[in-house]
DNA sequence: CCGCCAGATGCAACCGCATTGCAGGAGCGT
DNA sequence: ACGCTCCTGCAATGCGGTTGCATCTGGCGG
């Protein structure tokens, strides 16, 4: 009706190309996660996927997401997952950093941090490298100096 | 009777120091800690400490250590807790990495590992800094390379 | 256009780590 | 030795995530 939105956006295609079925939940939790400037965690989908989607298919459809290779899954400090597409970028360097706010608790995507992965003692191999810094983001700081 | 050991370690003095009681629960974790050469989950201590401490406890002993700075948390990526002790230079540069092994799943304590605090965005403060790595340790490398 | 089958969904029960409340016991200063 | 406070132990609860199974549906062949 008013509302078609895009054709279901791109995802369609590239859900298929990985031979998998073209459902609303993938679509939903892909639009969703494409727009997030943060990595969300399954609850917090949960409740932006207002639509009833079953806790089960979110769990499912975040798993599939990482096992595609689509998206990837980061521990937070307190136990949950967070869930956050996978970029061109990230993928080619394998390093991704997050800011994670201890006042809102929200965590943030780092791009621009460098940080390159550290020298290993002998005999040891890296695979993925999870590099989280804590703190108060700009809107939680306690400025302490007005001026 | 034959194993008083050692007075209780040292550690009596610096638990009085700040100012809480010594017990023995208090006294085993930190000679645990003290002696093992990577971070501890509250599994692995509880079965380590095969003295009859009860769960909670040990979970109430872990909290008061970290946040009296004798030790830190870190989260595992398989969402459970690790704990160890925090070193005078950890303290000093507020920084700790630590290698997760995919395979046998323990986690190494890494002091050599410079990684220095990253730029932040403007207005963002950092208060901890957490630096995992995950891949292969030593022992479980899959060498492809006999030689 | 119809029917089929693998794969996806929903429901409900389950698991493990961690937390909380409360009563009893031990540390340590007086 | 006394007593106050903190610590311990037991039991129950919360929460994030996982699993089993029956049903439904996407997508393809006939």
């Amino acid at each position: 009706m008013s509302a078609p939105a895009t054709d279901s956006s791109p995802w369609a295609g590239r859900i298929h190309a990985l031979g998998a079925r073209v459902t609303p939940a993938r679509v939903a939790v892909l639009q969703l996660l494409e727009h997030a400037e943060r990595a969300l965690s399954h609850r917090e989908i949960e409740e932006a996927l207002a639509a009833g989607f079953d806790r089960v298919t979110l769990y499912r459809v975040l798993d599939w997401l990482v096992d595609s290779g689509l998206g990837h899954r980061v521990t937070d400090a307190e136990r949950v997952f967070r869930f956050s597409l996978a970029q061109a970028e990230t993928r080619a360097h394998g390093l991704h950093a997050h800011f994670r706010c201890e006042d809102c608790g929200k965590v943030f995507c780092l791009d621009e941090v460098p940080a390159p992965a550290p020298p290993l003692p002998a005999g040891f191999s890296s695979h993925t490298v999870e590099y989280t810094i804590t703190g108060h983001c700009a809107r939680c700081e306690p400025d302490e100096k007005p001026r």
